[in-house]
DNA sequence: ACTTATTTTTAGATTAGTCTAAAAACTTAT
DNA sequence: ATAAGTTTTTAGACTAATCTAAAAATAAGT
């Protein structure tokens, strides 16, 4: 809990307690995002690229974060979180996903909007206003682009969805997420009129293509590229 | 608004749309609170103690303020805020008390819980975010303080209110706000039950320690210190 | 007015986070 | 297995924001 002095002098710091900075939640967050798509380390350049910085930055970054016992570090041989650095990283996103809900539900933001505001949200450390923002919200399971919320205690729910892309002819699915989170995917989605909810059905695949027929709620026919389908998330 | 280099290689800043950094935005903040109870300039102590740092180092950010136009500056003579100066510093009180008055009213915090928050949420800088929240809130006008909430285009309301401690017996008057913003002082109220918007006639004044005997609301009898009534705002 | 005290500024360091350029370690291909 | 290529790390430097210690400017006291 605290970093304790004895009287020998030797410092003990108990691993939990550690408060990352800014730039360190950052780094947390990215590391987490990274390993979470992907097997094994996480590579020093491709945290290099997530974070916009060069890969010698990264380098100095991973050594301090290994040093405050956040994740674990061999030099040439990538990242992975600590059971702290992963309940920290979780925290992060559990405080960006709540606020996201917040400025969507709430305030009226559409969902191609809410990335960046999140982005500074969700450094605001305190927990009893993310216990009583959960609540104020009640306690929503998933964000406006249906991401699971972490638990309080730094647990990320699981969920198993299945492209819609990976979908048969007359297959019937419910639309649960994406997976592609940038503002002109967004957009496109609202376009098409194709809302998280939405009940979709499988009409025809272009055996060309890949791309689909489908209808959505009350029979509204619908064409769905395959790049637009393997990017979206739908439910068992 | 932008930055120009034109061809002859000069670079010329035109003054709005400069982008303070969190730590000067924190100084402006400052300068602002501490030029708004006193006359003249600000002095290079008065900022180092508000802000728990050397002097050298306000020196150092005085200048660099001075460099992007926010506050007028020569040395020994202290400070006073720009035109620009003065609009920042007020978008990030805006900020603030916005928050506050969510955090009260939507989350349910107490007035003595949400000073640490807001000083962190005040710093993400978005308009349309605040301009979004503000309607939320219904526009309010006074923070849970009753500090009043600067205009979008960054002005302070003018507020007039006398001291409780100024009032004379027999006379009646509606809380308005406190001087005081410390927890301590703002549990007592609440153990008091002395809320703003309650209507208080002065009874009786004891010439000996100017303490006050009070009515509020519905005849509750009530003994109010010196010490409190100085720090409590009355209306008219 | 001149000495003393206070306030403010300069000078030189430090830390977090970043950079470029070069060296070192890993990987891959022949 | 050795050369060529890629990735990662080191070395050294920069900026923002801070510090301490000392110098300079202002203010106060007799």
């Amino acid at each position: 809990m605290f970093t304790l002095l004895p009287t020998n002098g030797e410092k003990i710091a108990t691993n939990s307690m550690v408060i990352p900075s800014f730039t360190e939640e950052n780094y947390l967050k990215t590391i987490y995002a990274i390993a979470s798509r992907q097997q094994g380390e996480v590579t020093t350049n491709a945290l290099a690229e997530m974070t916009a910085t060069r890969a010698a930055s990264v380098t100095d970054m991973l050594k301090r974060l290994a040093d405050k016992g956040l994740i674990h570090y061999k030099r040439y041989q990538g990242v992975r979180l600590t059971e702290e650095g992963e309940r920290l990283a979780l925290t992060i996103i559990r405080r960006h996903r709540l606020w996201e809900v917040f400025l969507v539900d709430k305030l009226g933001f559409g969902w191609d909007q809410v990335h960046e505001m999140a982005e500074e949200l969700e450094h605001v450390r305190s927990d009893e206003l993310m216990k009583r923002l959960d609540a104020f919200l009640n306690h929503p399971q998933f964000d406006p682009h249906g991401d699971p919320i972490p638990t309080p205690a730094g647990l990320m729910p699981a969920v198993t969805y299945r492209k819609l892309a990976d979908l048969a002819p007359l297959e019937e699915a419910c639309l649960m997420g994406v997976l592609d989170h940038s503002a002109a995917f967004l957009q496109h989605l609202d376009a098409c009129g194709l809302t998280l909810g939405s009940v979709v059905k499988v009409s025809e695949i272009s055996p060309f293509d890949r791309s689909m027929h489908v209808t959505i709620a009350p029979n509204q026919a619908l064409f769905v590229s395959y790049d637009v389908a393997k990017n979206l998330l739908v439910s068992r």
